[in-house]
RNA sequence: GCCUGGGUGGUGUAGUCCGGCCUAUCAUACGGGACUGUCACUCCCGUGACUCGGGUUCAAAUCCCGGCCCGGGCGCCA
């Protein structure tokens, strides 16, 4: 006879008349508490029928062996103190029994994350951020923080959030890329930042948000694009094995199954993309970017050759101003999961000149980037580094349909609460 | 930014094309009652809804116009 405490949500009541059922539910999962009528306290027995779906109580009791289907034991109460009451009827049901918009969902997000399910998500976003950092840490990175209020939108490229800073105007950082090159210039050699970034990109869809969370990663001396390619799947590796291994209970409540990929990942050159996709109907010609539907047509070819993960390489010259040129082509890599882009990184331009010129080839003018073309005069080594989406690596991994599900409280289009 | 779909009780839905026994379906929830092994407990009774404004019509949840709110696709996306 093992006497304990269980403390808890209340997640279902089954009143039979001689015997009642209640399922409590906390962080650990449900619990079957008994209550015959012969064998408990009168004042316990009645006390049960006063409670309302998710109540709180605390709940001493004896465990044990139970007959039920669901349960491998049960629990008799000698005494339940309810906590907190709950109102109802409830605005979404965390049971489960009816399921619930999104909107709803989200405007209810503390109740929806009562969910077994919904809980796991986190559980394993957690676990994923630290397999991440520990492998990280164990290769010899150091984690940063970067300035995510900053004064111009001389990086270009994508809108940024406007913010009164006292008198003078800032915007809301959507990329730590700067930063980490300086770290570069500053001789860490290897950096990773956790952070939040900011877009004010006017989307509507499941795959993006207007703000989200990145592992950024940035590291000196290397060969080439191929150093960075290695790190990111070692990576991807430890974190997908690990998950696997250590959250099975979560997986489970999901109902999703992991594949460990293999390293080395798959590496195809953009040229071999083309070529891959024109095959297939698309009409992309060389040195347009990969479109959505271009991005999906290659992971179904990648998933008839078993390949979930891969990259793609060689990139135009032309893409991305700061991606180390070759020829016509670039040191830039994408790393894809099952036809989306999760990563996007390269070997960076570390010569002061040459990125001078690729600036004025891009139609900007080198004045407005002078404190990052600083960093670059005094002393920097070669490098190269990538961003992940941690919202997209999860939805992925977990083949979520929507990257809201992915973040406690997202901000989005519409959405700026709660 | 372009294109597109939607808004019915607390929640999730049927009905909307083709206006009329819609006095609006079903489930769940909620309130009351019965029940000693439930496990989506079961059974009985009850409560509760057409996004807003205008128009067409004998008649509007249904058709038309506008507003508000929301979803999705594409583009964009260091």
């Amino acid at each position: 006879m093992i006497k304990m405490i269980l403390k808890g949500w209340i997640h279902e009541i089954r009143d039979l008349g001689g015997i009642k059922f209640l399922i409590l539910r906390n962080r650990e999962g449900l619990y079957q508490i008994v209550l015959p009528k012969k064998k408990v306290p009168g004042e316990i027995f009645e006390k049960v029928s006063e409670l309302n779906k998710e109540d709180v109580v605390l709940i001493e009791c004896e465990k044990k062996e139970s007959k039920a289907k669901d349960f491998e034991f049960e629990y008799l109460p000698s005494e339940i103190t309810v906590l907190n009451r709950s109102e109802t009827p409830l605005p979404l049901d965390p049971a489960e029994k009816v399921s619930a918009e999104m909107d709803t969902r989200l405007d209810n997000r503390f109740l929806d994350l009562r969910k077994r399910k919904i809980y796991s998500i986190f559980k394993i976003r957690s676990d994923l951020l630290r397999y991440a950092r520990e492998f990280l840490l164990n290769n010899d990175f150091i984690e940063i923080h970067t300035p995510k209020i900053i004064s111009t939108a001389s990086e270009g490229g994508t809108d940024l959030f406007p913010v009164q800073y006292f008198e003078k105007k800032a915007y809301l950082s959507q990329s730590p890329q700067l930063y980490k090159e300086m770290m570069m210039a500053a001789g860490f050699d290897r950096v990773f930042e956790i952070a939040w970034y900011f877009r004010a990109e006017e989307h509507n869809t499941r795959r993006h948000l207007n703000e989200s969370t990145a592992i950024d990663l940035e590291m000196a001396f290397i060969k080439d694009e191929e150093d960075v390619m290695e790190t990111l799947e070692n990576l991807i590796h430890h974190i997908i094995k690990n998950i696997s291994e250590n959250c099975k209970k979560e997986l489970n409540e999901i109902g999703v199954e992991m594949d460990i990929p293999e390293t080395p990942f798959k590496r195809i050159t953009y040229d071999k993309a083309i070529e891959i996709l024109n095959d297939r109907g698309s009409t992309i010609e060389w040195g347009e970017d990969l479109g959505t539907e271009d991005e999906r047509i290659l992971g179904e070819y990648m998933k008839e050759n078993d390949i979930a993960y891969y990259f793609i390489k060689r990139f135009p010259a032309k893409k991305i101003f700061y991606i180390m040129p070759d020829g016509k082509y670039c040191r830039g890599f994408d790393l894809d999961c099952n036809g989306v882009e999760i990563t996007s990184g390269g070997q960076r331009i570390h010569d002061h000149d040459l990125l001078v010129n690729r600036i004025r080839e891009f139609g900007l003018n080198p004045a407005n980037f002078e404190d990052y073309l600083k960093v670059f005069r005094y002393g920097m080594p070669p490098h190269g580094g990538f961003g992940m989406g941690i919202e997209r690596l999860l939805m992925e991994i977990l083949r979520l349909n929507n990257i809201r599900e992915c973040i406690l409280f997202p901000r989005d289009r519409n959405r700026i609460k709660p």
